[in-house]
DNA sequence: TTGACTAGTGTACATTTGTACACTAAACTA
DNA sequence: TAGTTTAGTGTACAAATGTACACTAGTCAA
């Protein structure tokens, strides 16, 4: 088996995906032979099996649609330059994949909604959700979702020489130099437009 | 069948988003009743029918797990208050849950990665992925993906005395009164920090 | 007291499904 | 030339699987 990906193993983890996206659950062995014209089950195993080697498929042996890309399989397409007009986008334009990672259900992470305007320096909005994996540590410059007394924030993490501060980004906002706790590194910033 | 959904179809659809956290597919009817102490598989298509009849649950017909819950089965708990130190969370810290949307995934969506920092007034900055639901009109105040040329941009629409045009959100940064098509809605911000 | 609803058991069955095996064939490498 | 890898067909089979059906039972409202 080889050590590199071909495409017709790329397009077969693409159907996967798409499957996923579409319906909510991965095909069958026969439903991605029936896509890619591999008429035999066995064949399309041959390839699973040379994806799961290549760490780019999770499989759970002997059951059905036992079937996860290491990828997500939430995937948006990421476009590059084009891609104007309504119809289905391009396959040329698509410049990537945009994964909204399945690891983050794993009960590794939490999210914090944003309270005030003490971020918005920062690019982080009142109203918006920060994605917070669980450490209890974290760098000088991290955002972090910290504990103040009773109240979880959304603060940077800074060393001074008086020693570790929490710092807001908008005028007015005082830095936080007394106990905090660290719940956690912000990973991520998510943001909701209504309608 | 009744109106409201009862406790013990909850714990099934939170079943059926669990295992697909875990495992990246749905269960079949027999590992939810193997999980729920239900004996019998006709008990649990029962209770799969309910779901499906209150909008709760999507199901394929006659295909080995094809479920898939409305609510997506991408859920990270979102904290209230307290919620501090390592560890399981508590549940009575969550206060509901974050969806990121399956429905992300089916077509009507692409993200585009937002260069320069003609936004970050709004809170979009350099970096940033934008996620864009696809349609060609839009409303005064909207922010949107539009194709300047060649180059799609994320700006706000607006509609002033001499018709469109599109704003942005830092200073130094001229209106686009010229000609330009909407490419889409922009329904999320997706900000991704490092390490 | 009848009906509707929730909740369940047990059985049955036609398909679906993953896997295994034997075999073929082209392209490339040592 | 022999071996490896990729790619495939066809067949077979046990187990998994969705669905259907007949039946029981408790609760609650009309």
């Amino acid at each position: 088996m080889g050590r590199e990906v071909t495409s017709l193993q790329k397009r077969i983890l693409g159907f996967i995906s798409e499957s996923i996206a579409d319906r909510g659950f991965p095909p069958t062995v026969r439903e991605i032979g029936a896509r890619l014209r591999i008429a035999s089950p066995g064949s399309v195993a041959f390839h699973l099996k040379a994806l799961e080697r290549l760490g780019l498929l999770e499989r759970t042996a002997a059951r059905s649609r036992g079937l996860a890309p290491v990828e997500s399989p939430l995937r948006v397409p990421i476009l590059g330059r084009a891609g104007a007009g309504p119809g289905p986008i391009a396959v040329e334009d698509v410049e990537g994949w945009l994964n909204l990672d399945r690891s983050a259900g794993r009960g590794a992470h939490f999210a914090l909604r944003v309270r005030g305007e003490s971020m918005t320096g920062a690019g982080i909005l009142d109203g918006d959700m920060a994605l917070v994996r669980r450490q209890e540590a974290a760098e000088h410059g991290d955002i972090v979702a910290a504990l103040v007394g009773e109240d979880g924030v959304i603060k940077r993490l800074r060393r001074g020489a008086a020693g570790w501060f929490l710092s807001s980004a908008h005028p007015g906002y005082p830095p936080i130099t007394g106990a905090f706790a660290i719940m956690g590194k912000v990973v991520g910033i998510l943001r909701h437009y209504e309608a």
